[in-house]
RNA sequence: UGGCGCGUGGCCUAAUGGUAAGGCACCUGACUCUGGAUCAGGGGAUUCUAGGUUCGAGUCCUAGCGCGCCAGCCA
């Protein structure tokens, strides 16, 4: 994914665009991307977006993409999100190559050119407080005022600075600031803190170090560092600019980088934020970071959504600047392509209800061809066990058909796909007056599903044979909140769907089923794509919803 | 209120001074052994507003309005 040798597309986003421009006019002789994330949590599908665009503009002119970790704030990174987000970005299909680095790679260097700042007379130990820091910054209106402490010698500067790392002081004692201008208007610009003093061990550094570079004073340095040319975010950090191109400009970097910004990705009925993520999890809204409902690519994964569906979603998104929110219907409708065209059909009867073919031999089964892939000939056939005691959907059946509704009824023929026409001839309820079992009978003309004398049913159910179905478990999925802007007014917590998920217990799948892969989402017909849970197991099956099919039926119920 | 950025059908995106285009969604119809898929068609935009430059403005200029982001020792 990474090696292809390709030109750049004459016409692209505007961030492909700038890069072709500086490619044409000799402003850089090659390009190098990074995805830099800080191991505090799990990827989302907003991340997915930054990946393929950084992975992917890097791509289309014959560049190369680092995966850095900005691990610069070790009271919340750790190793497991580490090695979470390196399998995310591989399973999206991405690939850094030996390009794996670490901001912290750089702690040495950053350290030194603290340093070198001090000693222009262009950063200072503050001994301010949290609170007085912020007090001098001023406000969005107000310009900042000095600290008392902002000029300090440069021998003082380097000693405390020295002793900071040193450990003689405790949290929050001192910071080291870059002195550039209280009254600036970009309030980033306002002496910003580079270091602070965490006596925190490091998932990477141990405890070799008790102070911290920000994230502001790391990141650009750590692009100069790997020579990155494009230094792809987006838009929040766009305000910060001024400030790192404040640091290379006055530090002796190997590299120039720049940076480029486009809009985050939002998407209605869920939620793009690392902080809301995390206490969904924490607060057990969800099962974990990897529950099927939550929108983080580890989420995605165990759901079915295939990682080529979310590629093509980004894409077909597109990037640029302008904030927008995308509807969940776009996303759903790119991996129904992808699906439709890669997944196998199986049967499955979520919600069985007995059949009896009164007319079929006791004791006869048939093994009956059903196509694998209605969309790809090449995927073949299977055999399907028939005999006289089928499953089909209890939804395939009303006992007083509404108007519309084709299925299955009284005195009505249906075909059972790739088997036979049936027709009902009798109801048999329970005691409570329920259906329990429906009579029907068949036509043995029509094996395989077409009749001599052209007869067409309006409907086609799928069904199993009761002899050899196995049971499983499986879960649907719906939104993860109730209303599209989750948290517009008011309580986010509070727009969480109670029904996002429905655990349905004696579902009947084709046996075939029972060996499906983790990773591969096959289509239920006529119900929907499914996928293995990672909590399936041969002894207790569990399938997960991925999606439903496009149903015209649910619609014009829905509407009445 | 200061700074930065952004305003194109319900949603996303295109246009590179020359007839506002495409996808999603929605609505019809055709076809169908998945009420799926596919195919054909349809409705829907005074390009935020007002001025200006120009033969010609979504695009350039000015002003206004609206929205987003920034006052962490988070990233």
């Amino acid at each position: 994914m990474n090696s292809e040798q390709s030109t750049a597309p004459e016409r692209g986003d505007f961030i492909r665009e700038i890069v072709a421009a500086d490619l044409r006019e000799g402003r850089v002789k090659g390009v190098i991307t990074r995805f830099p994330p800080e191991p505090n949590g799990y990827l989302h599908i907003g991340h997915a977006k930054a990946i393929c665009i950084d992975f992917g503009v890097a791509r289309d002119f014959g560049g190369r993409t680092n995966l850095r970790f900005d691990d610069t704030n070790p009271v919340k990174e750790e190793q497991e999100f580490i090695d979470g987000i390196e399998a995310d970005v591989r399973w999206l299909g991405f690939d850094w190559g030996k390009h794996l680095y670490f901001a912290s790679n750089y702690f040495d260097q950053l350290y030194e050119w603290a340093v070198y700042l001090i000693n222009a007379g262009k950063a200072y130990v503050d001994d301010l407080t949290a609170d007085e820091i912020r007090e001098h910054r001023g406000t969005l209106t107000d310009p900042g005022r000095n600290s008392p402490y902002r000029d300090r010698s440069t021998a003082e500067n380097l000693d405390l600075f020295e002793r900071m790392r040193a450990g003689e002081f405790p949290d929050g004692a001192r910071v080291l600031r870059a002195k550039i201008d209280m009254a600036a208007p970009n309030i980033n610009l306002r002496d910003p803190v580079m270091y602070r003093i965490l006596h925190a061990s490091h998932p990477r550094t141990g405890d070799k170090w008790c102070i911290y570079p920000t994230y502001d004073y790391a990141h650009g340095q750590s692009d100069a560092i790997e020579g990155i040319t494009h230094s792809l975010c987006t838009l929040e950090f766009e305000i910060h600019r001024p400030l790192y191109d404040w640091f290379i400009e006055n530090l002796p970097v190997p590299a120039r980088p720049h940076q480029w910004e486009f809009a985050r990705l939002n998407i209605t009925y869920t939620v793009l934020s690392k902080r809301v993520l995390k206490r969904l999890v924490d607060e057990h809204y969800v099962r974990g970071w990897d529950d099927p409902r939550m929108p983080t690519i580890a989420g995605l994964r165990r759901r079915g959504f295939p990682a080529s569906g979310i590629r093509d979603f980004v894409t077909e998104v597109g990037v640029a600047k302008a904030d927008s929110t995308v509807e969940m219907a776009m996303f759903e409708h790119v991996i129904r392509d992808v699906l439709n065209r890669k997944a196998l059909r199986r049967f499955a009867v979520l919600s069985p209800l007995k059949v009896v073919i009164e007319n079929y031999p006791e004791g006869q089964t048939e093994e009956m061809d059903v196509p694998n892939s209605p969309e790809n000939p090449d995927a073949g056939t299977r055999h399907v066990e028939f005999g006289r005691e089928l499953w089909i959907e209890r939804e395939d059946f009303m006992e007083e058909p509404l108007p519309k509704f084709f299925r299955l009824a009284p005195g009505r023929e249906v075909r059972l796909r790739s088997a036979y026409f049936i027709t009902c001839k009798d109801v048999v309820k329970n005691s409570a007056g329920e259906v329990v079992e429906l009579r029907c009978t068949y036509d043995p003309a029509t094996r395989g599903g077409d009749s001599p004398d052209g007869r067409k049913p309006k409907a086609t159910l799928h069904w199993l044979s009761a002899a050899n179905a196995v049971l499983a478990e499986v879960r649907l999925y719906d939104y993860l909140f109730t209303r599209p802007d989750p948290g517009a007014d008011g309580d986010l917590f509070a727009d969480v769907n109670p029904a996002s998920e429905t655990v349905l217990q004696g579902c009947m799948l084709e046996p075939a089923l029972a060996a499906t892969p983790i990773g591969e989402t096959v289509q239920f017909e006529r119900l929907g794509y499914f996928c293995p849970d990672l909590d399936s197991s041969p002894e207790r099956l569990v399938f997960n919803r991925t999606l439903t099919l496009k149903d015209g039926w649910a619609k014009a119920q829905a509407r009445g």
